[in-house]
DNA sequence: CGTTGTGTTGATATTAATCAACAAGTGTGG
DNA sequence: CCACACTTGTTGATTAATATCAACACAACG
């Protein structure tokens, strides 16, 4: 099977039109303004790469050279304290822009969880390009919209919900995503994939390992969820999770 | 003094060229790309309003039909969980845009703190404006872009900071704020008013009232801060503060 | 096979929340 | 002007949730 060229931006890998509710996207494409010949051009503008997991592609305080768009796989961006102390905000995968921020540092590192694949853009032909394609800068501003209420719900989720809200928030909002996003299908998919580690759930989550893998087992155990292995867990009371997630739930 | 009219947008109150810290806004204008004339035909498309401190202008779940830019003022930004919970997700004032979501419907609610004045635009006609001014759209993205950045950084203070560490970034970052968002002088301002009550600011950090009084009587003490007013700290070693802030004060 | 990384579970410690009392300020009406 | 209620803030005692410390199970991998 033979690949044309790799595209610089992801576009509609299995055509479904109702907007992502993680990267805001429609038809999973940049933007729909957006055409083949249109794509040829920006590509001659980007740069391909393959970060393999474990990998960081962005570092915190790194001079903001580069606008990042991802074509395939998954990274935790997460902020450091001195101390070692970490916060991951958020988890990018296909179709997820990174870099934008207008400082010149980047405010957060970025690491591979699974193998990558990303289009790279110098932050002057990134310019060019909202220049040439002012629907992509409508696009960017959609997206930035979106990442901005998933932003503050995850601030009521890390100041004022418990260790078992967290948890079920967590899980219902993985639930939730769509294909393009996960690799499984989309709807309310009852088998959640986890890519990351307990560590990294915690360290999203605003708790310890050990906190983590309590209220995973104490969710299983009241027959909530399922763990067949320790990536996988299975929703079997979607409706519950959702009422304990949205913090009315009780306990 | 006779206004010739009131101005839908906020323009240049004190001609300075850095770009502020809270809502990235250069020159405190929207838009250097829009001139006087241009705000006029903004005018017409916008409505100007005025709300009480302790009125409510945007309520979470409402139907998402206006655009906000604030004129005067500050209000508060919040998320509530059923049972009261309350998630406070920034401070909006002079210049800072709300309600820009894509969403149908409002993602939080926003009170008055202070005397306000709003500019309101219809989505109809925000959506003309964006067509008619690009560098609007350009601008948008940029203070989008910016409140990303201080949300992630508020996902470290509230998943991985102390009370102790809270506190003092709250602070640090309120002295540091430029003066057309707070109307005091810019710079690292040596007294920093809090129009906002304990019960704000603890459900801004993620804590309760009481830890936020204990924290601050316990900075006092220790020579970091005064408190002359509940509503006024002068902070006394800014150095020794912002190392707590930033996780490397130890204790 | 041992080694290493990852996850689970238990015992204990600690931070911040909760419950409670009181102080200080603000506004109201007599 | 003062008594009163009401809101806001402070401080103390106790509790509870989660972190920390520690041991062990298990799987992946050389």
């Amino acid at each position: 099977m033979s690949m044309a060229r790799a595209r610089p931006l992801v576009l509609d890998p299995n055509r479904r039109d109702d907007p992502c509710a993680h990267c805001g996207a429609r038809a999973y494409s940049v933007c729909s303004a957006i055409d083949s010949k249109d794509l040829d051009r920006l590509a001659a503008l980007s740069t391909q790469i393959v970060v393999d997991p474990g990998r960081s592609f962005i570092e915190e305080g790194d001079a903001a050279e580069h606008f990042f768009n991802v074509t395939s796989g998954t990274a935790k961006l997460f902020k450091l304290l001195p101390d070692g102390r970490r916060q991951i905000t958020g988890f990018a995968s296909t179709g997820h822009f990174l870099g934008l921020a207008v400082s010149t540092a980047y405010s957060f590192s970025a690491e591979a969880l699974e193998p990558m694949r990303i289009c790279r853009f110098s932050r002057p032909k990134l310019k060019l390009m909202l220049d040439d394609f002012p629907a992509m800068e409508k696009r960017l501003l959609e997206v930035a919209s979106n990442e901005l209420v998933a932003a503050q719900e995850q601030m009521l989720l890390l100041g004022r919900k418990t260790a078992r809200e967290r948890l079920a928030s967590f899980l219902i909002a993985r639930a939730d995503m769509p294909s393009h996003c996960l690799g499984h299908q989309p709807g309310h998919a009852e088998t959640v994939l986890l890519p990351m580690t307990r560590n990294d759930i915690a360290d999203y989550l605003g708790l310890t390992i050990e906190t983590v893998s309590r209220t995973l087992t104490k969710l299983r155990s009241e027959g909530l969820i399922e763990i067949p292995s320790a990536s996988t867990v299975v929703i079997k009371r979607h409706a519950a999770l959702e009422a304990i997630a949205s913090g009315s739930g009780g306990h």
